[in-house]
DNA sequence: AATCCGTGGCG
DNA sequence: TCGCCAAGGAT
């Protein structure tokens, strides 16, 4: 199939199926289509869409992004995962504003310089905006064009990555390139799925390499497995009155800017504990609450609850800034990591 | 180039 | 219960 068929039929596919009443579809501007990018990184339509119609209501346009507080942004963006995405927005946000008098650039080559945003996201951004060229490449093309070119190799790999770009450039039309962009999203989304692929509802079925030989669900090639680390770790719930005690993690790491509970090597004792806080006096008590996994991208985590409850809200090395005591019922005004929410949530009241 | 970075849904 | 992976980018 000539790539002039191939686009001809993802056109028509888009006039008749093609998604076209998602929230960041409506009034569309350089805001609104970038922010909905980027939580759509490694990211399901269903779990953002949610997000993206609070974070709007929050930060209804640039200039509300670019002057809050990084706290205020990580909070919206918990549970979404990822947390980077968060900080580069903020950072984003804040460089089109000051920087660039709040003028997005014109081109994909300057829009890919801005933090957050890669050669995929720059351009979906500048296609699904301005309707000018400008190609895509995210899971679901990619997902695609292994079937439809029956490409073997891991789309990770460097050299099927780079002919992978190769061939999307070569499909991607110079007219309605914001309709192609989206159909095709919307093809890898809504017919062309990992598992169970409705191929007889397919528009480029006859031209499918993988469909010829049977063999969608060999496409696209999986990753080659690598095992997780399980690690462990004692987490401090310190408990004063109706407060509990967090540190704000460092920007690099895992739940990045997040704040989180004080953490403690797993072979901590009781009595190290509340020393290793810089606590002058003992806890009153010392409750272990039950361990539980959770699992990262990459390694798990066995999470060790110790409920430490205070008698004296203690003074000394948590005076700095990244350390803060919160109201339980104010935790939903920072950025924290969803078990840690849990955890905090699922614990008794104090007593 | 390979690794790091979350979370939820699915089979 | 568990492995897989989904609208990727930064280092």
């Amino acid at each position: 199939m000539q790539a002039k068929e191939f686009q001809r039929r993802i056109l028509q596919y888009y006039q008749q199926y093609g998604r076209k009443h998602l929230p960041w579809q409506q009034n569309k501007t350089h805001y609104r289509v970038w922010v909905s990018e980027v939580m759509l990184q490694q990211t399901q339509v269903t779990t953002v869409i949610p997000y993206y119609l609070s974070f709007m209501e929050r930060f209804p346009d640039l200039a509300a992004l670019a002057t809050a507080n990084q706290d205020d942004v990580l909070a919206q963006w918990t549970g979404l995962g990822y947390y980077s995405r968060a900080r580069n927005l903020h950072k984003c946000a804040q460089q089109v504003h000051f920087e660039l008098n709040g003028k997005w650039p014109s081109n994909v080559e300057a829009l890919e310089q801005l933090p957050g945003i890669g050669r995929s996201t720059a351009g979906a951004i500048h296609s699904l905006v301005t309707g000018q060229p400008a190609t895509i490449l995210d899971g679901n093309v990619k997902r695609v064009l292994c079937r439809f070119y029956a490409i073997e190799g891991w789309p990770g790999k460097p050299k099927v990555h780079k002919a992978l770009w190769e061939l999307a450039d070569k499909l991607t039309p110079a007219q309605q390139v914001d309709h192609y962009n989206q159909a095709m999203m919307d093809l890898g989304a809504t017919l062309c799925t990992r598992s169970k692929p409705q191929c007889d509802a397919c528009p480029v079925q006859s031209g499918c390499a993988a469909f010829a030989a049977g063999t969608q669900k060999n496409y696209p090639t999986s990753k080659p497995k690598t095992n997780k680390p399980e690690r462990s770790a004692i987490f401090i719930v310190a408990q004063y009155k109706q407060q509990i005690l967090l540190e704000k993690r460092p920007e690099q790491g895992i739940w990045g800017g997040l704040w989180s509970l004080p953490q403690a090597e797993m072979d901590t004792s009781d009595d190290a504990l509340a020393s290793c806080l810089g606590m002058p006096l003992p806890p009153v008590t010392i409750q272990s609450l039950p361990a539980f996994r959770h699992t990262f991208s990459h390694f798990h985590l066995h999470i060790h609850p110790r409920k430490l409850v205070l008698s004296k809200k203690p003074r000394g090395v948590m005076d700095s800034d990244r350390w803060q005591w919160q109201d339980r019922s104010q935790l939903d005004a920072l950025g924290m990591p969803g078990p840690i929410i849990q955890l905090l949530k699922n614990m008794e009241p104090a007593t």
